[in-house]
RNA sequence: GCGGGUGUGGUGAAAUUGGUAGACACGCUAGACUUAGGAUCUAGUGCUGCGAGGCUUGGGGGUUCGAGUCCCUCCACCCGCACCA
């Protein structure tokens, strides 16, 4: 009975399926445990044996915590949407949802092949409707949520509204703009379309613009990295910049707190390292510099503001430098110098953010002729500009310190600046002194201070004089949230009149199909880009522009037209132009309007006797359909809306329906103001005076706005209204979102799979919680997993899941490597083995690694690898064989270096695939594959087996009962093992179950009581061995719901240590002795041996150390 | 330029708190068994030396009875970068 892996893993694999041996219960009755891999990218290349490392290893852990008594959540799914499959899509006209469905079908059947316990069942794909249903949903939640800076939580919309409508934005000052600054007055007075601006500035998702590359001959935005000299990498076709309209994540806003919490992370330092040098906080001080000469009269622009973190050093700042991008620069330059400074900014324009960040020593910039005042010697500072400085940093300009800055210290060198002392002698001339040592000099009343010292006393003097504060910075940018490409998760926004629109929003939500997630991304036949940069959506019309409603309303709004009100398809009567549109959404609202006229509470009848025909100066309507609402009364002509409510100030159900009610008239266009009964009963005075004031403060509609075109009241139109033959003005965002949407939240998605109603129930999110392992590389350090935290965090703020951290332990694999295989070639045909390519002139030339065995090459495989080798020579060594020659290399297609698991599977199995994968070293190191060293791993497999099942004889396990060298074997493995993986060390794992097979061996151990335990403790690593040997011991079960083995220290105990006897810390041999053997006799044997004595020449040593359980070192 | 990481036999590596450096494998050498060996088993294998021994964890220095491990310094390689003021 040999060992048949291929026979024996098939019948496990069909075993775990058939009977869901890996179905995950959110079972709340076991300790939880959620372990999960950063899911792949389902490329068209397939898996290479790079891939499955940390899945193995991850594997490995769940499986062990599985024996361990918990619920394990081990999930598996696929990061679907991405760049590859579009331009796969764009070379092949093949359709991105079809090869990803192919290349994912692919990925599983790979993934299967090695054994992983995955629970299909709860596989996510990020391209899928049903998932990218609720990242769209997520991004809404975003969008309606804004940073409330004094709770340091995310918070709804609505609470910034009621804030500005208490008090102004006094108290939250706008995160992007912090000029914007208006009272609880000028809020009122905004329109909708001004307030929905200032919301926008606010939001946690929001629109801005941002500079990115366009490439014209390509049609498509290129990231920094593919422009190089001013051209596209690839092709080398002209770019330019271009500003375009995009989303952003406002993750600024949580800076501090993703700096902060790091600390309860259980990552490795680099990693934390990493991310704090992204997130990039720095103490410093912001300080105004007045604008001298060269400057416009306008005050606004008279000072330009520069930030620094080494205020110390303010008297030592000989020139200001701004980013050539500074909105100042075109206003100070000076017309001596406009024509350098404009060509300098040319420059800079030509040159790409890589290239103004590689290039350190090329030092380049302009003079502007304009000088600004030093706020504290009152003296002129020439105001340069230079590339070195960014627009997106601090405040976009510096103030240059020479003698304390190295970049500084060149500047002025090379521009001939004279530059201050101001550190005494620990500044020479030649470099700068940026040491923060020593005390600051020749620098007023900061003289002889320390540099933190000096540093407090410079801002304290500043903000005294008004020209500076204490600022803290971080580097940290909001990361930008659009693409203009197809496959990506589209947009749920619609835009009407260019303003954009939640689809959850009131004139979306007229429409049940406009409103409705997802927004599925339309099936297209081309994947070329759009005009003007934008995204190939653009080209779909038919899909960009919302142009035909559901079909019910539309029918219906054609027939009643006449009772529509406000509403008539061909109504372009002049009246109506400057007054919010609305559509009136639910059929019966004109029979209930009516109705409720005839029968008018007494509270309203009160007031419309004091307001109807014209009494107050104005037109009103009562009990008039609006949306999906009707309004008590209404003037149209100032869109007012009054409404009397009964319970609206006692019973919260129907203050929330109203307030909803209030928030959709408004975002139509509507000022909505409410009295209650008793308001109208007792004090109609102040009512009407209230209404009076309303109106007055109103802009008159019917004929002001269409005269004014200035004015401050800007329509805000409903889409539907506005549908009709050629007058669209409703469209759908064309960009798409990035990459990290949908891998920013899926661990959430894992928990509830399937849930139709939430993107995870309440109950599993608290169930799962974090991840308790989170298993990947370290190339999302700052990108994906920055942005999880965000999201996480923001989810948590807004009540949706209660923690604020995704992943509590983190482990990073390293990459495998490929290792290449060169061959020399002499000519077109000709090659000649390594040990004789000296002699010869030619070149080397990357062959396949399958071609070759080890460094041997089989040279009738490559006359057959391709047709123009198929006459190939040889000189071959003086063996006969051909010799190749290897590099380590990244493990990749085009350098024929990849090896592909399933091959491995097939000549080896996955158990031996697994385990030599985990014993090729560190889990976090990289490393080169190669596939020679696997045969020793699979010869272990295949010791192991021998141990259960002999060739001839068969099966070999006897109930005998174990011997205590068998029990020590035994208990050491179990403890050696269950260590190892709780560190993750898995190669030592590994080693460890070769030692014990081998010492197993050597003691022909065949006894059930040793062998069981045995094939449990491997299951992890091995897991279809293991089920085989389980269930040949008799087991019914799968070994997969097996206990761990326990240790038990008795087996392992010894009374006996074997030292090592060192001379002066070397060691010359090994002596045994009780472990509590008093040292005085173990000082004498160890004396008296001989080999020691020849060593100490019988001489007393001058110290004896002793070590219990250790060593013994004699000093000589 | 900045930040992070890594340097141990021919190769992958081990040494968990400062305590026998090179476990466990690959490869290689010799042998056994065999129709065969790309199966299996046995022995050897850091370098050097006949040997006693000497040398050896990227180089140099230090702390210690004792250093791969701690400290200083230099070097090489890899990864990332948004010149971060």
């Amino acid at each position: 009975m040999e060992y048949n892996f291929s026979e024996i893993e098939q019948n496990w694999k069909k075993y775990w399926i058939d009977n869901k041996v890996y179905k995950v219960e959110n079972d709340t009755s076991k300790p939880k445990y959620y372990i999960l891999d950063m899911f792949p990218y389902p490329s068209g290349d397939g898996l290479h044996v790079g891939h499955p490392l940390g899945y193995v290893a991850s594997d490995i852990y769940a499986r062990y915590k599985r024996l361990c008594g918990y619920n394990v959540l081990h999930p598996m799914g696929f990061d679907s949407f991405g760049l590859p499959a579009e331009q796969y899509a764009l070379e092949k006209k093949l359709h991105p949802a079809v090869t990803t469905e192919v290349n994912i079908k692919r990925y599983k059947e790979q993934l299967d092949n090695i054994g992983f316990c995955y629970d299909w069942d709860r596989e996510v794909r990020t391209s899928d409707p049903n998932y990218y249903k609720w990242t769209q949903w997520i991004f809404l939640q975003l969008f309606h949520s804004w940073y409330n800076r004094k709770t340091d939580k995310a918070c709804k919309i609505d609470e910034l509204t009621a804030i500005f409508e208490e008090e102004g934005n006094q108290s939250q000052p706008c995160p992007a703009d912090d000029k914007c600054i208006f009272t609880a007055q000028d809020w009122s007075n905004m329109s909708v379309t001004e307030q929905r601006g200032i919301i926008m500035k606010y939001r946690l998702a929001y629109q801005g613009y941002a500079q990115v590359w366009w490439c014209e001959a390509l049609g498509t935005v290129l990231a920094n990295d593919e422009v190089v000299n001013g051209v596209s990498e690839r092709g080398g076709h002209p770019v330019e910049r271009k500003n375009m309209r995009q989303w952003f994540l406002r993750i600024t806003e949580f800076a501090e707190r993703l700096l902060a919490s790091l600390d309860t992370l259980d990552w490795s330092e680099p990693m934390k390292e990493m991310q704090r040098n992204w997130i990039g906080k720095s103490n410093g001080a912001e300080v105004k510099f007045q604008i001298l000469t060269g400057a416009p009269a306008d005050a606004d622009v008279h000072q330009v503001t520069v930030f620094t973190t080494r205020p110390d050093t303010i008297f030592g700042v000989d020139f200001l430098v701004l980013a050539p991008e500074h909105s100042l620069v075109a206003q100070i330059t000076s017309d001596a110098q406009k024509a350098e400074v404009d060509k300098y900014v040319q420059y800079v324009k030509s040159r790409s953010e890589r290239e103004r960040q590689a290039e350190v020593k090329l030092i380049t910039g302009a003079f502007t002729g304009a000088y600004a005042m030093h706020p504290l010697t009152n003296s002129p500072v020439p105001v340069w500009i230079s590339e070195y400085v960014l627009a997106s940093y601090g405040t976009g300009a510096i103030m240059g310190v020479p003698s304390g800055d190295e970049r500084d210290h060149r500047f002025a060198k090379h521009f001939n600046i004279p530059i201050t002392n101001i550190f005494g002698d620990s500044y020479t001339g030649g470099e700068a002194y940026s040491d923060k040592a020593g005390t600051i000099q020749n620098s007023g009343f900061l003289s002889g201070l320390s540099v933190a010292t000096a540093a407090e006393a410079a801002i304290s003097t500043l903000e005294k004089l008004g020209a500076g504060s204490r600022r803290i910075n971080y580097r940290l940018r909001d990361a930008g949230f659009s693409r203009q490409r197809y496959w990506g998760e589209p947009f749920p926004i619609i835009y009407i009149d260019g303003v954009p629109y939640a689809t959850d929003e009131a004139p979306i939500t007229a429409d049940a199909t406009l409103s409705k997630l997802p927004v599925e991304l339309p099936w297209v036949e081309s994947y070329g880009p759009g005009s003007e940069g934008q995204g190939p959506l653009a080209n779909i019309t038919d899909w960009v522009n919302v142009t035909s409603p559901p079909a019910p309303l539309h029918e219906w709004r054609g027939e009643q037209s006449s009772n529509a009100g406000a509403l008539a398809d061909n109504d372009h009567r002049p009246i109506y132009s400057g007054i919010p549109r609305y559509i009136i959404k639910v059929r019966h609202s004109f029979e209930s309007a009516r109705t409720n006229r005839r029968n008018l509470t007494e509270s309203e009848a009160i007031v419309w006797a004091n307001i109807r025909g014209n009494k107050l100066g104005a037109k009103f309507r009562r009990q008039h359909p609006i949306d999906a609402y009707i309004a008590d009364f209404i003037c149209l002509q100032k869109a007012l809306i009054i409404e009397i409510d009964g319970e609206y100030h006692d019973n919260e159900e129907q203050q929330k329906l109203d307030n909803e009610r209030t928030r959709v008239l408004e975002e139509i266009g509507f000022k909505v103001i409410r009295f209650t009964n008793e308001q109208v009963g007792k004090q109609l005075n102040e009512v009407l005076s209230a209404i009076r004031k309303e109106l007055s403060s109103r802009p008159n509609l019917l004929t002001d706005a269409v005269a004014d075109s200035d004015s401050e009241f800007h329509v805000t139109s409903s889409p539907l209204v506005e549908r009709g033959p050629g007058g669209e003005v409703a469209q759908r965002e064309t960009n798409t979102m990035p990459g990290y949407a949908g891998s920013s939240w899926y661990f959430l998605r894992y928990m509830d799979p399937n849930n139709t109603a939430e993107f995870a129930s309440r109950g599993a999110t608290d169930y799962w919680q974090q991840v308790d392992l989170y298993v990947g590389g370290t190339e999302h350090a700052v990108g994906h997993l920055l942005y999880s935290r965000m999201w996480t965090k923001a989810l948590c703020d807004l009540g949706f899941i209660g923690f604020d951290e995704p992943f509590k332990k983190l482990l990073n694999q390293g990459m495998i490597q490929g290792s290449s295989r060169f061959v020399y070639r002499v000519g077109t045909d000709k090659f000649v083995s390594a040990g004789l390519a000296k002699d010869y002139d030619g070149v080397p030339m990357r062959v396949h690694v399958d071609l070759v065995d080890g460094l041997e090459l089989d040279m009738e495989r490559l006359k057959n690898w391709r047709p123009e080798l198929a006459n190939a020579t040889f000189v071959t060594e003086a063996d006969g064989r051909f010799l190749c020659t290897a590099e380590v290399e990244k493990m990749s297609k085009s350098k024929y270096n990849v090896v592909n698991p399933d091959d491995i599977v097939a000549k080896y199995g996955a158990d031996t695939f697994r385990m030599y994968e985990m014993f090729l070293g560190p889990i976090e190191m990289s490393k080169p594959w190669d596939t020679k060293g696997i045969e020793g791993v699979h010869r272990f497999l295949k010791k192991m087996w021998r141990l259960y099942a002999d060739e001839q004889v068969g099966w070999v396990v006897t109930d005998d009962a174990p011997t205590d060298a068998e029990l020590r074997i035994l208990h050491k493995t179990i403890k050696k093992i269950g260590e190892d993986i709780e560190r993750f060390s898995f190669n030592t794992s590994v080693s460890q179950f070769m030692i014990t097979v081998n010492e197993l061996s050597t003691l022909g151990c065949h006894k059930k009581a040793i062998l069981a335990p045995l094939a449990v403790l491997i299951c992890p690593f091995a897991p279809h061995i293991a089920e085989e040997l389980w269930h040949k011991l008799g087991h019914t079960t799968s070994v997969v719901g097996a206990a761990f083995p326990v240790f038990e220290q008795k087996y392992v105990t010894e009374n006996t240590k074997v030292y090592p006897v060192a001379i002066n810390g070397k060691t010359r041999c090994e002596m045994e002795f009780a472990l509590d053997a008093p040292q005085a006799e173990i000082e004498k044997e160890v004396l008296g041996n001989e080999i020691i004595m020849k060593w100490t020449e019988g001489n007393a040593p001058k110290k004896f150390i002793y070590i219990k359980g250790k060593m013994i070192n004699v000093v000589i």
